[in-house]
DNA sequence: CAGGCCCTCACCCAAATGGGGGATGGCCGC
DNA sequence: GCGGCCATCCCCCATTTGGGTGAGGGCCTG
């Protein structure tokens, strides 16, 4: 199995490639350190399953997992995280990943994941499937909050404590217009201040 | 040299184990996920460095460094950061750290921090150094910012989206007062809204 | 082609915020 | 005991924000 390691880490992806190098059927074909990179690579590089860290700089990797499930539907994702709140795995899922694991797991369950995901199943780490269960019984009404395009550009710029006409006049729209993503931004997030928006956008993820 | 590894992360404490399973003179002795496990086990374990990963669940590196400075102040700490920021480096070296290393760094500068360190020295990493010359040079008045308690706590409560009423009412404060807390977050944080006031202190983990 | 989502803009108005001044004690270190 | 930091409170006032409601055009999907 041909395996690309993508983490922002050198540590990271070493101590993953260590703990599979003893595995006779796995192979370590590449590495990346951000989004782009993956991207890049799986390009050029025949591949079986990546190994994705969801927190990388420039693209972070769950939009690597969105913008690589439209060019490689069928290529096996196994997500590694630190987060085991239930609105991270299911955001996971949805995204497309195969494979959820968080970085507390040991290399038998990674070995275990690989495998099981080589074959075209699914694995979520023993700790979180009651948490997807939950998730799924109760409605799935708290998914995932995704914010548009434009909403991500602003919501990211009151981060950086623009007001309002500072980013119309960045963005070349009116400031109505911002207002109006302002509301649905505190919609979608169930908020009711940027301030609170920027809290809930820094921890799901949604923002750096 | 006997070395313990903290970091909540499998995957780099491993990676870090192998990088140094082939060096001689070093023997990893230990291992903490967290600030807690790391107090313990110095508490038991004849230790030379510490290699401190800042971004750790409950206790975090930061604090932990700042703990264990106060019962073994002789102790080697090199600190892994992903961050390059100033503020970072010189809050980490402000708290007695001997070394400072990004995560992106090699095997090579790892081995050659830990003898530096190991010998009373200090080692920061090559890039890093102008940072640190910068704001030594311009007198470090750009220190790492610190807030008070009250400071703290109403930061905390404006990332979860309160307003000035409510916070007076859950503090048993003025609405005044909040309003004089918010000026005083603001400037040593060198924001100008409550928005930018939560990005920055979840960025620099002034609040969770 | 209807319904949905996204992007764009507008007007109104109450409330909250940010920035400028003060002020009083208490406590701690030098 | 003086200076500094902390916690607490006050006033004023311009600006920003949040919430309500409405609306047009583009694009995609069923």
């Amino acid at each position: 199995m041909r395996i690309v390691i993508a983490d922002d880490h050198w540590t990271v992806r070493d101590g993953l490639k260590w703990m599979l190098s003893d595995e006779s059927d796995i192979e370590v074909v590449g590495e990346a350190a951000d989004g782009v990179e993956l991207l890049e690579l799986l390009a050029t590089t025949e591949t079986d399953i990546v190994l994705l860290d969801v927190n990388m700089p420039e693209m972070s990797g769950l939009e690597a997992l969105e913008a690589l499930r439209k060019t490689s539907p069928s290529l096996g994702v196994i997500v590694l995280s630190m987060h085991d709140k239930a609105v991270y795995v299911k955001r996971a899922i949805e995204l497309g990943a195969n494979g959820y694991l968080l970085k507390s797991a040991g290399k038998e369950e990674l070995v275990r994941a690989i495998g099981i995901v080589a074959g075209g199943g699914s694995y979520v780490q023993g700790e979180l499937t009651g948490v997807i269960l939950d998730a799924a019984t109760s409605g799935g009404s708290d998914a995932v909050p995704r914010l548009s395009n434009r909403e991500n550009e602003v919501l990211s710029r009151v981060a950086h404590g623009e007001e309002n006409k500072q980013i119309a006049k960045a963005l070349g729209i009116s400031e109505a217009t911002v207002k109006t993503y302002l509301k649905s931004i505190f919609e979608r997030l169930d908020v009711h201040s940027r301030a609170e928006a920027v809290a809930v956008g820094l921890r799901l993820g949604i923002i750096e």
